[in-house]
RNA sequence: GGCCCCAUCGUCUAGUUUGGCCUAGGACACCAGGUUUUCAUCCUGGCGACUGGGGUUCAAAUCCCCAUGGGGUCACCA
């Protein structure tokens, strides 16, 4: 099986998807699983966004048997290494009559294609060329004069076994002569992919339905070298909110963007298994061994799937809230560090610490960039904390924060300084309150916002714990002056 | 517009191949309760779909036809 990105952008979440498709099922049953770089668009090939389509798929987990960094037998794994192959094929196929050169120039191509569209007929090529006699083509062709060659498309009609939608036929006159090598000698896309494919032994091909269209064109070609065809298995589309082919227009399809957001990694890689296939209709959460052992490419969907981007956060903070510490600070460090909280040198120098502070976010986040807003309070000087809005204005409903406060700091600063445990200290705060006839709120709230300056987040008990006495104390009396 | 593909809750889907077990199941979202010091988590419940019409059959979400709707594609891009 292959993967064939052109290199012309970053990786995007249906080429993501697709890949996740075909590893998986080349996986499942033992096939080798090649990656090919179609680069043959010179204009457009990118080497960076070569480098960004490895590192998405190695983010994903997807690793490649042959292709670019690893080798193997059937290489070189860049089409434009491939050309001389390609151009050889490409003369047998026309001395053998299956194609021919055509000389019409693009100003008329242009000019009969916008007449067609302009008479509302379907764009196509009108065959001028395509009697000509060989000895004149060829004439023509050594006098210098410019062509391309086309594919001549045979009488009949062309069926195609799709491993997805069953059985489609197309007639062949609705497939037009298309362009095989373009004037200059590049041969273009239907036609290399048929090489390659053919070359490097691949049997089976999925890919986005967009190409179903384009699968009668190879059909052809694979019969006119007399080789046979690959399965082929045309996936359902991703599609945006508007129902139409998920593109930049929708927010970000950039897979790289995903794991920039903090997106779990696990969980994308769940998320896109789940576009168009479903473990057994009720397990939503699946490892990728799962889906390996269970991905058949008949059980694939044939309608399309709104990319709901809702539940694929939620799906991220199911794979976050199972984490274990050390996986969580490995995911975390980056956010934290970034958000200017603290050096990656301070949270290594005491990793125990930062898991306990992680620990107190990590039923609150879904995505690991959510983490620094979450607790980053606990690593801002005592000074500096800021209280929101909300969290002030749910203080100040108490008019007896002050003395309440003053109380409790009483209280507490003995038992913080004794070492009490979170537990101990909340059984004492909860009598407290009792005691006093207080209702919770009374107390918690001032309480919250002057340790943390928001209305909501992790036990206050496991908060005054983490920070330690002489930074709880500090905020608590600060509250005392700041809640006045 | 031609050709091709598709059609179950708002969304992702199970069920369709092998018609009855489907008074259509699960999940996200939403709504309402509960747990809780807050937020979040968690728990419970609710809302909510077989596009329409014809057939075939004792029986159709499942098979057939038509209609409708949606999508893809019509390059010397891939």
């Amino acid at each position: 099986m292959r993967i064939a990105p052109s290199p012309t952008g970053t990786i995007h979440l249906g080429l993501a998807r697709t890949s996740l498709f075909n590893w998986a099922y080349a996986r499942h049953h033992g096939g080798t699983f090649v990656l090919r770089i179609e680069d043959t668009d010179k204009e457009r090939s990118r080497a960076d966004s070569e480098a960004a389509i490895f590192s998405g798929l190695r983010w994903l987990g997807i690793d490649w048997d042959e292709g670019p960094e690893v080798g193997g037998d059937l290489g070189p794994y860049h089409q434009s290494e491939r050309i001389d192959r390609h151009l050889l094929v490409a003369d047998q196929l026309l001395q053998a009559g299956r194609s021919y050169r055509c000389f019409c120039s693009r100003e008329r191509l242009d000019a009969m294609r916008t007449e067609q569209e302009a008479r509302k007929e379907t764009p196509r090529y009108d065959g001028t060329c395509r009697e000509l006699d060989p000895a004149e083509s060829l004439r023509r062709a050594e006098a210098g004069e410019s062509f391309t060659v086309r594919f001549r498309i045979p009488e009949g009609s062309t069926v195609v076994e799709d491993l997805v939608r069953g059985t489609v036929t197309f007639d062949n006159s609705e497939v037009d002569d298309w362009v095989m090598v373009r004037q200059g000698g590049n041969p273009t896309y239907n036609f290399v992919v048929v090489c390659d494919d053919a070359d490097m032994q691949i049997t089976h091909v999925f890919r986005g339905e967009e190409h179903l269209v384009n699968t009668p064109k190879q059909v052809l070609l694979y019969e006119a070298l007399g080789l046979k065809a690959p399965h082929f298995g045309h996936l359902p589309l991703m599609l945006g909110k508007d129902g139409k082919k998920l593109s930049k227009r929708h927010g970000s399809v950039a897979l790289s963007q995903y794991r920039e957001e903090g997106y779990s990694r696990d969980a994308t890689v769940n998320f896109l298994a789940r576009q168009g296939w479903a473990l057994d209709g009720e397990t939503e959460i699946f490892s990728v061994q799962q889906l390996v052992d269970a991905f058949e490419i008949g059980d694939v969907s044939k309608a399309g799937s709104i990319f709901d981007f809702d539940k694929f956060a939620w799906m991220s903070g199911e794979y976050v809230h199972r984490e274990s510490p050390a996986e969580l600070a490995e995911h975390c460090t980056e956010f934290m560090v970034e958000a200017g909280l603290v050096t990656r040198e301070e949270l290594s120098a005491d990793p125990a610490r930062f898991e306990a502070a992680l620990l107190l976010g990590q039923e609150r986040v879904r995505l690991y960039s959510e983490m620094p807003a979450t607790i980053g309070f606990l690593y801002m000087a005592d000074d500096a904390i800021e209280y929101e809005e909300k969290a002030e204005k749910n203080a100040r409903k108490h008019d007896d924060r002050l003395e309440v406060l003053g109380a409790y700091l009483e209280l507490v600063t003995p038992r913080l300084q004794a070492g009490d445990s979170a537990e101990e200290l909340r059984e004492a705060g909860k009598a407290f309150v009792k005691e006093r006839e207080l209702k919770f709120p009374q107390l918690f709230q001032p309480l919250r916002c002057a340790l943390t300056g928001k209305a909501g987040g992790p036990d206050l008990f496991d908060i005054m714990v983490w920070l330690g006495p002489q930074s709880a104390v500090a905020r608590i009396e600060q509250g005392l002056r700041r809640l006045i």
